[in-house]
DNA sequence: CTGTTAGCGCCTTCAG
DNA sequence: CTGAAGGCGCTAACAG
């Protein structure tokens, strides 16, 4: 900055100006000082900047899952609306670890962020805690808050699980398996307790299956664990916890070419990722207004950062069935 | 910091030294300090760090769109290699828009990021000199460097548009198209001169439709067009410049149930996602190393760092064809 | 082993 | 409208 004053023979307080106040200068030495940053290649030093000013201009977004297409809506809602209002988004995985997770809500708040945005793993409360308590806005994503303190923006898992496991229900399902985990990710198990709530008002049970993680891969697995049991004691519907998993049972299923979906086994995915509708067999599912999350959430994070309170604290979104190919009641062959 | 050293009973250089140096510090005074954060809820401000440090602890990566799932590979394969080293990835999305791109990068510049992983959207290359001769490594994902100077880890477009079209040909279409744009976008227009040169080789003609970007929907809309037309005049064949496009193009066709591929067209994308295997009809696809080429980008980077020119700064990996149904010979109903 | 101190680069008074 | 000066929080020297 020194050197842009002396080239453009003016003083470091002319070239803060300018960058930060171009109407207080006068127009030719606006335009002077210009030059020469153009010319010197200068570059504002965000890490003295933000040291002055106390906080950066970036929102953090930590997701469960960059792989997941839910998640990455989320983003682009977010930075979209980010946008609208001068702030950037940096987005970073937790991929479903605690430990990534304490590491990335660090390095935010090391950073002092704008504000964050998170979908916690697990029982972060008290990290996230002492993060807002630090004067950084934190909005939690996709997951309720039970701590009225929390600001939230979420979908109801509960609810989607139960409708998800009504209409499986409902086109005669009976013996109906989850298939999904770790169960320490709340979005699992409230989507496992949603279901299960189903199944038991219908007189019947619900078998889980756990996997590792919420992925295609883990999902294979989990098909192929299916396919090894004798047929007569297979599930002849499957929840999966989100899509990636459904698609990857659906991929083990087809691919041995006994198994028919939906009519030996029906199946049900969470999220309604773009990729289902386009599925061998079209997949049904629990839609999520992903994007709106994403932009309502920095909503939030705006009005914590402008005010005190949000107006609405926790917002909950209703999921939404939808139904394809996947899930047909048995002998219907529309 | 003055808090803590405080409260500690020490002085602030202590604090500092139990914080980046413990071994210089006695072993209970270490402990005592690190009490007295614990009970402070004390966060080291990184700005003030980075100020003194002159750079963080941060990897940039700048992606065209955070929802192919090519490029959330790519960001976990720097993840991973990056945690090895402490270092975070923070990645942010230019949406293919050299408006968002210049803002990123300005941000990473202002933030003196420890290195940035780009992959352009177009001619940005004055701008990324910029950035590297401010010091910041700067390594081109998924993009070839025709400067030498510049480090680059890439696959072979023009390659890989030229196996995807020869594959068409072997397998008999001959009125083939390919789907895709903008043609500003590297990775396209090689694509699609790749596949040009397999045409022209052969004694053919490419169709170009193109598209204003490169996801499911645009790939809908185009399918859609192609619907239009009189049976006649449609391809027998179609190379889509990625997954998402093949993806979309497929759902239209099927969805009216008067086209079947491949018998009446013939499809391929490029990418190879996950959820290719998984599609409708199967879809064959040209697949890339992305995990690798994410991991690849950090190892350069970090050479970059630690000294000067890396011993191979352009790394080109080759492109692989994949072959599914919804490219299965005319009449082969195998 | 611990304390003191000089900046890192920028922004914002405040007096000219 | 300009110029000088203080300080944001931290680290690395250096002195004790």
């Amino acid at each position: 900055m020194r050197d842009v004053a002396d080239d453009a023979g003016v003083s470091v307080g002319t070239v803060s100006n300018v960058l930060n106040r171009p109407g207080k200068v006068s127009p030719d030495t606006v335009a002077r000082v210009q030059a020469s940053i153009e010319r010197l290649g200068f570059v504002r030093n965000d890490a003295a900047r933000q040291l002055r000013a106390g906080r950066s201009r970036t929102i953090g977004l930590v997701v469960l899952d960059l792989r997941n297409p839910f998640f990455t809506e989320v983003a682009r809602g977010a930075e979209e609306r980010a946008g609208e209002h001068g702030l950037s988004v940096l987005v970073a995985n937790s991929d479903e670890k605690q430990e990534r997770e304490t590491l990335l809500l660090d390095l935010f708040e090391e950073q002092r962020m704008f504000g964050v945005l998170v979908t916690p793993v697990a029982e972060s409360m008290a990290r996230l805690a002492r993060m807002r308590d630090h004067g950084i806005p934190t909005v939690l994503v996709d997951r309720e808050s039970h701590d009225p303190t929390f600001a939230s923006v979420a979908v109801d898992d509960h609810e989607g699980g139960r409708i998800a496991a009504a209409h499986l229900l409902e086109t005669g399902r009976r013996r109906i398996a989850f298939v999904g985990g770790p169960v320490s990710i709340r979005q699992v198990s409230d989507r496992l307790a949603g279901a299960q709530s189903a199944v038991a008002a219908a007189g019947g049970a619900l078998e889980f299956l756990g996997t590792d993680a919420l992925t295609v891969d883990e999902g294979r697995r989990a098909g192929r664990r299916i396919l090894e049991r004798d047929a007569a004691v297979r599930p002849d519907a499957i929840f999966a916890a989100n899509d990636l998993i459904a698609l990857g049972v659906l991929q083990s299923l087809v691919m041995t070419g006994s198994v028919h979906v939906p009519d030996d086994i029906a199946l049900i995915g969470y999220d309604d990722i773009d990729f289902s509708a386009a599925a061998v067999i079209p997949l049904s599912s629990v839609r999520q207004p992903a994007t709106l999350i994403g932009s309502t959430a920095v909503d939030l994070l705006l009005e914590l950062q402008s005010g005190g309170a949000p107006s609405r604290g926790h917002i909950v979104f209703r999921p939404e069935l939808v139904v394809r190919d996947s899930t047909r009641p048995v002998g219907d062959t529309s």
